[in-house]
DNA sequence: TGCCAGGTAAACA
DNA sequence: TGTTTACATGGC
């Protein structure tokens, strides 16, 4: 069964002279690995890889900071504060940055139970072998994973990073630094006062334009927050509730769950990339069966989100 | 060029 | 309750 420990700042360490938090790593961890799943886009615009620095800025409460994020020895995570919006820095923005990069890479799951059961499965046993240390790499902020679910349904991923991208530059909140430009997501306030055709203006399908004004306009009010989800404390509940959101079905919901509200039973089984992992590690002529795919999955119970991260990275 | 893409809502039986 | 179809557009 999934252990998932929540955020203690007390393992943080503050360095005043480089402005530097570091966060004691689980094992197994391998930094790389996280790293490759990273930068399987060149059209990623919210972070930057630099050789092995990973750039980001992140909203912290209505500031914006611009972090550093490396490890040396996958013992621990390194995450400098290279720049701020606002210039006073309290303890509580630290931890929140802390919070933020350790939801980010699912520092909270113990992944031994799950690296047992693939052991004795004919499909995980090889890729949590290629991909060892891999973890499930998140979306902490709610708004941004459903939206990032919303714009990938029913089109490839190199166009869903297209428009991410146009989404993020022309409506999020961007930071220069020695002549770089870094981009945060836009806020759910800042899309609920759209109207669609800002959206199809950018190629956005009209029903898509609709459900991502729609879920923001949601969270701009109040009536959606990951916290409330979070308070209930019952997966099937959450799935339920998002469910009840226009534009969310059950891919889309478990999409969410798996990457944002840390569910790592979390299935989505309707998934065009699972299908196809699948086809290829079995080395199917056709891609398999919903049917088939729940047989596969029997020995999965518990961790469905993360034999799912794991095939997704045989494919990208 | 035609099929496919990290699906969902709405119509229909 | 379960199945089919329209949506819409780019990638390859």
């Amino acid at each position: 069964m999934k252990q998932y420990q929540s955020f203690d700042p007390s393992i943080l360490k503050w360095c005043e002279q480089t402005s530097s938090l570091t966060l004691p790593l689980p094992q197994p961890f391998r930094y790389e690995q996280n790293l490759g799943y990273l930068t399987r886009s060149t059209n990623e615009c919210l972070f930057h890889v630099d050789n092995f620095d990973i750039y980001k800025l992140i909203q912290v409460g209505d500031n914006h900071v611009l972090i550093a994020v490396n490890s040396e020895y996958n013992t621990e995570l390194r995450i400098q504060i290279v720049h701020s919006m606002n210039a006073a820095l309290p303890i509580s923005v630290r931890e929140d940055v802390a919070r933020y990069v350790w939801e980010w890479f699912d520092l909270g799951t113990d992944l031994t139970p799950f690296y047992e059961l693939a052991k004795g499965d004919l499909l995980l046993n090889q890729v949590t072998q290629d991909f060892y240390g891999l973890r499930l790499m998140g979306i902490p902020d709610l708004f941004e994973a459903m939206s990032w679910g919303i714009i990938g349904q029913q089109i490839n991923l190199t166009f869903a990073y297209t428009l991410k991208r146009r989404l993020v530059e022309t409506f999020g909140t961007q930071l220069e630094w020695k002549g770089q430009t870094f981009w945060a997501f836009p806020t759910a306030e800042r899309i609920a006062e759209l109207n669609p055709e800002a959206l199809t203006a950018l190629q956005f399908t009209g029903k898509k334009a609709e459900y991502l004004i729609g879920v923001a306009k949601l969270m701009a009010e109040g009536q959606l927050a990951k916290e409330e989800l979070l308070r209930r404390n019952d997966f099937a509940e959450m799935e339920k509730e998002l469910l009840r959101i226009r534009g969310i079905g059950p891919w889309t919901a478990n999409y969410v769950l798996m990457r944002c509200l840390r569910n790592a039973a979390a299935f989505p089984l309707a998934d065009v990339g699972l299908h196809n992992a699948l086809k290829h590690v079995l080395s199917l002529e056709q891609k398999p069966t919903l049917p088939h795919i729940r047989q596969l999955a029997e020995g999965w119970k518990g961790w469905e989100a993360y034999a799912t991260f794991y095939l997704w990275r045989v494919l990208y």
